[in-house]
DNA sequence: TCTGGGGTCCTAGGACCC
DNA sequence: TCTGGGGTCCTAGGACCC
């Protein structure tokens, strides 16, 4: 019964929990160096002696009261706020107006967020992790509304006493409005948005507080005289159907409090990337090769340990001032093959080869993760399979089979495609 | 705001198939 | 042949999120 609704009317009211933590990696630093507690704080990459660009991955909220932001240029934070170390040596900068710089360490904020996590998984039955430092739990059956906000109280308390790094939390009946309740009163914040008090709690936020409107829909939106969430939950939905298409309608339902979205664990990746951005644009062929070379490697690696072949394989070449161009090449099937990332990725980038650079990417995507069931399709044929037949086609010898490849072909001449055990591979034919 | 890195989803046009 | 309509896959770009 309580699976089942009618088209239309709204199914059981959920209870959704949107946890977050304050200026994560700052807190993850602190908690292993407790010295730098209380003290303004950036992490983030790039200040490193042979670097000269990079950006802030989080500031505290000490530094944050210098001006210093979420993604600003390193260099720009640090004229806000210079290091201790440079304004012990310089006579015209006052110590006590300094701040501390930390190197990203993922790896250690990783091992943290694990320790988050195990609490989310054992405090819900359905958690939804969106990011290192970010989940949605669906906590319907275990939280009345009455009794919410001492349930986030103590959760609150038991991640901050075992883990040591503090966290916000909103509670709402959707998705959308528990994301934002979240952020209301961070850091430290605990709001409870109850059912019925959702309009009345969007309204006067600035739209762009609602989920999916970003600085171009804000702009766009401001140009319609829409500027808070209220008044977007009142516009006419086929005036903004024309304006932003599905998304309009779906932004518009969102002011409005209604959200279907179901709290769903996250599934396989989609894609995966590496990206890396030259100290200063580049029109050197050989430099930026290079560079493509490693990211290659570095992206098929990460295919390879999560078990994930690849369709597609695609670059982003990144022009001044600030163009981002992709292109991308689809394969018969999916493959596991290093050799074919860096071969494809460069081939791809043959496009670029007189043209300023400034960042360059590797894309793997059309990800398939069902290797491990292979060995037992054994002597089935496996779906899909019929794209990648072998030499079937006299004459031909593969050739049929890479339209998509195409475009080159006296330069590179053709390659072979062989079919093994339902997996599809690539090899140079020389 | 002259801009790092890793993702998601949507849209639009073209190729190709029936 | 001058012509529908539907469907799927692919590429490229855009907006957004953390």
């Amino acid at each position: 019964m309580d699976g089942q609704r009618l088209p239309g009317t709204s199914r059981r009211e959920r209870v959704v929990a949107h946890v977050d933590m304050d200026c994560f990696y700052a807190a993850c630093e602190r908690r292993r160096e407790p010295a730098l507690r209380g003290e303004p704080l950036v992490v983030g990459m790039g200040y490193e002696p042979d670097e000269s660009h990079g950006a802030v991955a989080t500031a505290s909220y000490e530094a944050r009261e210098y001006g210093v932001e979420s993604a600003m240029p390193i260099s720009e934070a640090l004229d806000l706020l210079p290091r201790n170390v440079e304004a012990a040596d310089d006579p015209e900068l006052d110590v006590s107006d300094a701040g501390f710089y930390r190197p990203v360490d993922l790896d250690y904020y990783e091992r943290v967020a694990g320790e988050v996590k195990t609490i989310l998984q054992e405090t819900a039955e359905t958690v939804r992790e969106v990011s290192i430092d970010e989940a949605y739990l669906d906590v319907t059956d275990v939280v009345e509304w009455d009794g919410a906000r001492e349930w986030a109280a103590t959760l609150k308390d038991r991640i901050e006493a075992s883990v040591g790094v503090v966290a916000s939390v909103g509670l709402a009946p959707t998705m959308s409005a528990a994301k934002v309740a979240s952020d209301y009163d961070k850091p430290d914040g605990l709001v409870v948005v109850e059912p019925g008090e959702i309009r009345e709690f969007f309204a006067p936020l600035p739209v762009e507080e609602v989920h999916g409107v970003g600085p171009v829909t804000a702009r766009e939106l401001a140009s319609m005289r829409i500027e808070t969430a209220g008044e977007l939950a009142d516009a006419d939905p086929e005036l903004l159907a024309g304006a932003f298409g599905e998304r309009g309608r779906e932004i518009r339902r969102f002011a409005r409090g209604e959200d279907d979205r179901d709290v769903t664990p996250k599934g396989d990746p989609k894609s995966l990337s590496r990206e890396s951005a030259f100290t200063e644009a580049t029109d050197d062929g050989e430099t930026v090769r290079r560079r493509v070379r490693t990211l290659a490697e570095a992206v098929a690696d990460r295919a390879q340990r999560q078990e994930a072949r690849y369709q597609t394989i695609g670059i982003k070449v990144v022009t001044p001032p600030f163009e981002r161009n992709t292109r991308a090449r689809s394969l018969p099937g999916p493959v596991e093959d290093p050799e074919l990332v860096e071969s494809v990725a460069l081939d791809l980038l043959e496009e670029f080869a007189e043209t300023e650079i400034r960042k360059v990417g590797v894309r793997v995507s059309n990800l398939d993760f069902s290797a491990g069931q292979q060995a037992s399709l054994d002597g089935f044929e496996s779906a899909g399979e019929e794209s990648a037949e072998p030499t079937d086609s006299p004459g031909t010898d593969g050739q049929t089979h890479l339209g998509t490849f195409d475009g080159s072909t006296a330069a590179d001449g053709p390659t072979r495609l062989d079919t093994m055990n339902g997996q599809t591979t690539l090899d140079e034919f020389r």
